[in-house]
DNA sequence: TACACGTGGTG
DNA sequence: TCACCAAGTGT
């Protein structure tokens, strides 16, 4: 009974009059969006307007990472800067260092321009506009499309990778991300419905992080399954199609790990740009693709010992294996030029990396 | 267009 | 173990 086609064509809501056969309903996957919808923390209840700012800040931290590591980040955010106008007022400092951890730090440096781009042009409200969205620094197609419809229900086509995934899927688009970019995002505007924009950009959204998945998609509870050209031919995990990609290069360096005897440790704050721009790190050689000669490098002058072992750490581009050398020194040594000392009980209030940890770890310290 | 840019989880 | 992956943007 359930299975005749008539059943499968109603429930897929592709059985209206006036819409062809294998055709994505919108209305099957808000259907499917209105019982299964995740709740979470940034997120509105049911029928009720979603506030821009929490849009927003959500949005930057769910950019490349994964909705179990932004949660504690954004209730954290929230509580400390309520506003957008809180935030704007906040000391640069001390943004980076509740961002510490989080990854993609440039993005906590445009988060905060942002919001003090949304006083300075806006007078603290974020604009019902794409485009004026867009113009905004650390805002791109993407995020500028989700706010514009969650936030302001606004007609836009957030294209995330779950979004990607699902569309290229249902279209089996044979091209090869990224140059499939354009094609996915045509696509996906044209699924896009007349009402409920923020509801249908966070279902596509849904269906992708917990049905349309990366590796065994389970397409038998998909709301789509009936129009999805890559479930009919039964190989919707190859898809989305990927360029292959290149080797990641090794860098290797050796880390300086100044330890005082009242516990304190020489930090310092990395360069403006670059890699780990503006936070806090341990003191190091350069990474190169062969280790350096480490004494030229050292901040101070001490008996430098190495630390059995090593630190690996992996950045998107590049993987590093670092030697920690550490060195005692008395509770009155003072800090060099550029550097300073910081207890245990403060590295709350630094700006430090993970891979930081990862080092003062190694080293015994916390 | 292609690369730089973090981190933690997973099959 | 390790390659891949997660609500991308800036240059």
């Amino acid at each position: 009974m359930t299975s005749s086609p008539a059943a499968r064509s109603a429930a897929s809501g592709a059985g209206k009059p006036g819409a062809k056969p294998g055709t994505p309903a919108p209305a099957a996957l808000l259907a499917w969006y209105d019982r299964h919808r995740r709740r979470l923390p940034w997120r509105a209840e049911p029928g009720r307007q979603a506030d821009p700012y929490h849009v927003f800040l959500s949005e930057i931290m769910l950019q490349q990472t994964t909705v179990k590591a932004v949660g504690p980040y954004f209730t954290g955010f929230l509580a400390r800067w309520p506003t957008v106008s809180h935030l704007a007022a906040a000391p640069l400092e001390e943004v980076l260092s509740a961002w510490a951890g989080l990854g993609y730090y440039a993005r906590a440096r445009n988060l905060h321009a942002c919001a003090q781009a949304v006083v300075a042009r806006h007078g603290g409200r974020f604009p019902d506009d794409e485009a004026a969205l867009l113009a905004l620094p650390g805002i791109g197609p993407y995020t500028a499309a989700a706010i514009a419809s969650i936030a302001f229900d606004l007609k836009a086509s957030p294209v995330d990778g779950n979004i990607e995934r699902v569309v290229s899927r249902l279209y089996r688009v044979a091209e090869p991300l990224p140059g499939a970019k354009p094609r996915i995002k045509a696509l996906a505007a044209a699924l896009t419905p007349a009402q409920r924009l923020g509801d249908f950009a966070q279902a596509m959204m849904d269906l992708g992080a917990t049905i349309c998945t990366p590796r065994s998609p389970a397409c038998s509870l998909c709301p789509w399954m009936e129009p999805c050209a890559a479930r009919a031919a039964g190989d919707a995990a190859l898809y989305p199609v990927k360029a292959p990609k290149g080797e990641k290069p090794k860098r290797e360096g050796a880390a300086f790990l100044a330890v005082r005897a009242d516990g304190a440790v020489l930090l310092r704050t990395r360069p403006d740009k670059g890699l780990l721009a503006k936070m806090t790190e341990v003191p190091s050689t350069p990474w190169g693709p062969k280790p350096e000669a480490p004494e030229a490098h050292a901040p101070l002058k001490a008996r430098w010992r190495a630390l059995p072992g090593a630190v690996e750490h992996v950045f998107t581009h590049f993987a590093l294996t670092l030697k920690v050398l550490r060195a005692d020194l008395h509770a009155t040594a003072p800090a060099p030029e550029g550097h300073r000392w910081v207890t245990p009980d403060r590295f709350d209030a630094e700006a430090l990396p993970s891979l930081m940890r990862k080092v003062l770890a190694h080293g015994g310290i916390e």
